[in-house]
DNA sequence: ACGTGTGAATTTCTTCACAGCC
DNA sequence: GGCTGTGAAGAAATTCACACGT
């Protein structure tokens, strides 16, 4: 967030989806361009190349795009060529469900622990590979395994108190899945996760 | 999407948004203000106030805005003032763990159905409350419920056929778990959950 | 005095259109 | 001929600043 405020987050936040879409293009050749991927995604194809020459020149003129080329200048952008380790904060219902979702290590977003403040959670292993511990741990745990980012999914009421914690014990980067406004450093990087925002907003469009 | 259109569609998504606030700043006081507001939810005080300006006049000069007229007036606007009946279509990880979630219904989104094409789930009650039901039912049970929202979370590769059948059933606003950019008319509204994408948004920012 | 609602000014984002290279 | 990269133009979103009602 420094250096790199020079390009405008609402950029950053479509690399990503460039990236997916590169993923499925990639099955019918080795070439795109910017008009194949702008109709794939729903954008002009001059907001693609506008937005991809921010970063580099990737193309070739009268060729278009190489995808995996491509994909590799993105996926170095965007610091995900290598692999992530996180860390689960609460395991209920959505920590269950994220612990079993194997979509996060295939994208190289690994979780290499999960917490829980409920002490007949702590010692179960979901998944036959993360076993629950106490959040009495969370400091050594980030400290010792190095961890940057975190998965929040405590209950709302609880939310700020343990991500103030989360920063303090290291961590840079929080996607949460509380319904609540964190507020935090202006150096840590956080996402919200929250469907019933969503559906609020579908709702507005329809009846 | 229609003569709504009207007002820009960034202006909409901040809607829900400034609902949540209102809701926890409701317990220190009965009224508000732009500058409050914004301060809570790191948006400008001009910009609350352009932005409710184009629903109506909802404040008083030198008092503000009553904190309950402007919930009210906000929940009616995204017509969020009744209740909505939703189908959860695939019963796998996410799906359970949508089921058991109580935010849904905390907030009138009511889920009154659960399919999924696998047969051993079929028949499973989850929550006490949902019975899962055959994916051949489909069609029955929209129509049947006049169910006009769906929740998806098949696997990426059923997603677009899914959401296909959904709309010639009725379904007219689809919430979608799965990771895949859907294809459909124009009048259908889509929202995407995609934590991958969240997570490689911050990375970004990291390192 | 306080704080809304709003035109006007400003900034940011998107599209246009074309020179230049493959 | 096809398609990129990019200044310039245009559109959209945000902020300013103030008249006016309470």
């Amino acid at each position: 967030m420094d250096k790199k405020k020079e390009i405008p987050d609402i950029i950053v936040a479509r690399l990503p989806l460039y990236l997916r879409a590169l993923n499925i293009l990639r099955e019918k050749g080795n070439t795109t361009n910017s008009k194949e991927l702008g109709e794939f995604l729903g954008f002009s194809a001059a907001q693609i190349r506008k937005d991809l020459s921010q970063f580099g020149e990737f193309g070739k003129q009268g060729t278009g795009y190489n995808i995996e080329f491509l994909s590799r200048q993105i996926e170095t952008i965007l610091n995900i060529d290598d692999d992530w380790k996180m860390i689960l904060v609460g395991c209920g219902n959505i920590g269950h469900a994220i612990m079993n979702y194997s979509g996060f290590s295939r994208n190289r977003f690994h979780i290499v622990a999960a917490v829980d403040s409920n002490p007949e959670l702590v010692g179960k292993t979901v998944n036959d590979v993360i076993g629950i511990r106490s959040i009495d741990d969370l400091q050594q745990i980030i400290q010792t395994e190095g961890i940057q980012i975190a998965m929040l999914t405590v209950p709302a009421a609880e939310a700020q108190k343990m991500a103030e914690k989360l920063v303090e014990y290291g961590i840079k980067g929080i996607l949460s899945y509380a319904p609540v406004l964190l507020n935090l450093p202006d150096d840590i990087q956080i996402e919200y996760i929250d469907p019933v925002l969503s559906l609020q907003h579908i709702t507005y469009y329809l009846k």
